[in-house]
DNA sequence: TCTGTTATGGATTGTTCACTCAATAACTCA
DNA sequence: TGAGTTATTGAGTGAACAATCCATAACAGA
């Protein structure tokens, strides 16, 4: 009854979720943003309202699929706990790599969550999810027998996510790839002492 | 020989650095700047040249301010250990404070230090200076006999780091005050665990 | 083949951005 | 007192910003 769009919606959204995480939010114009989708300016204010809404629709996406793919990831290792420290420190000989621009929950958390309630609560939503999984992984190898049964397990989840978050920082922050490896070894060892039986 | 100043520069760059620290670097528009500090467009420029050389120039102040004051409130404490595990849970009573906004050192780096290379530079002479600092506490308290004197002083210092950043993030990504609270105690448990004789 | 509906394309809106120009004012030293 | 130097003032630069208007195009169902 209509006439049909000559984009697919999807190929869209991935060309502008690149776009939005290789700049961030602010430094990403609806020219770039038609640059790099194909689309005419009116065609995608048509089929996503405005900028922002786009950007907020990207990024519960990019939750949902972190999400899955973070749980994947962890509960495929056999055992729990080095899927787990595997996570942890973005360590798993490529599968849970850190890209170079970051993740983009956490880029979008730390600049926007002060100012816009629709990120917060989507970085809320992150931070609860992965908290529930973490925990849930604890459990399992405290069950499995490989860390000391008597830590809490959300309090240690809680406390993983701190160090996962830092490492991110660091290595956001430039400090090099030497230094950033390093920081990973130390961060590792400080969680792995903490849990020994 | 030529006209004097009207305004006081101390004065002017805290100003400045007040409004950077709230708005951050992109969203503080120099029109912002000229409010904030009651200098006109032409003064402001006169004496800091441009934007960007202004914000260098606050951000190289606060870094060295930031590092003598984190070494002052460290090294105050009695307790070496104590006065460390503090700075790093930002739980000192009031007196390593962790503002609304987060450290403006750490806003900049995570937002800018991919583009920037004077903000990097800067991000890495923070990071390595407290690095240094860290693992001198490490070390006296280790003489002090409160901590295994078989952890290695400056690889904690790293993981201490990363702990730290990872509490800020958590902060600024808006999770709430009280899982806020939660996730010190987690981090500091862990900490201590780690560390424990 | 019409009619209704949505998609597309291009030009354009007013606003804000960092920054500059030209004129004048305030000082010091000779 | 006048020359030299820098500070201040206010208006204004072109560019980029998110968003919109309007005319036209492409489809579905009647």
């Amino acid at each position: 009854m209509a006439r049909p769009r000559k984009f697919d919606e999807q190929t869209v959204l991935n060309a502008a979720r690149a776009t939005f995480w290789r700049d961030g939010y602010a430094a990403t114009s609806v020219q770039a943003l038609t640059e790099a989708t194909g689309l005419g300016t009116q065609s995608l204010y048509g089929a996503f309202s405005s900028k922002h809404d786009l950007f907020i629709r990207i990024l519960d996406d990019y939750r949902a699929r972190q999400a899955a793919g973070l749980a994947a990831a962890i509960t495929a290792d056999p055992s729990p706990w080095h899927g787990l420290t595997s996570a942890v420190t973005f360590e798993d000989g490529g599968r849970l790599d850190l890209p170079p621009q970051g993740c983009l929950m956490a880029n979008s958390a730390a600049a926007l969550s002060a100012e816009d309630e629709q990120v917060q609560a989507l970085a809320r939503r992150a931070y609860s999810d992965t908290l529930a999984l973490f925990a849930r992984q604890i459990t399992q190898a405290q069950e499995n027998g490989e860390i000391d049964a008597d830590v809490d397990p959300e309090q240690t989840a809680r406390a993983l996510i701190a160090v996962m978050q830092g490492i991110e920082f660091l290595h956001k922050s430039g400090i090099g790839e030497d230094e950033l490896q390093l920081a990973k070894t130390a961060a590792l060892e400080m969680v792995e002492r903490s849990v020994a039986r």
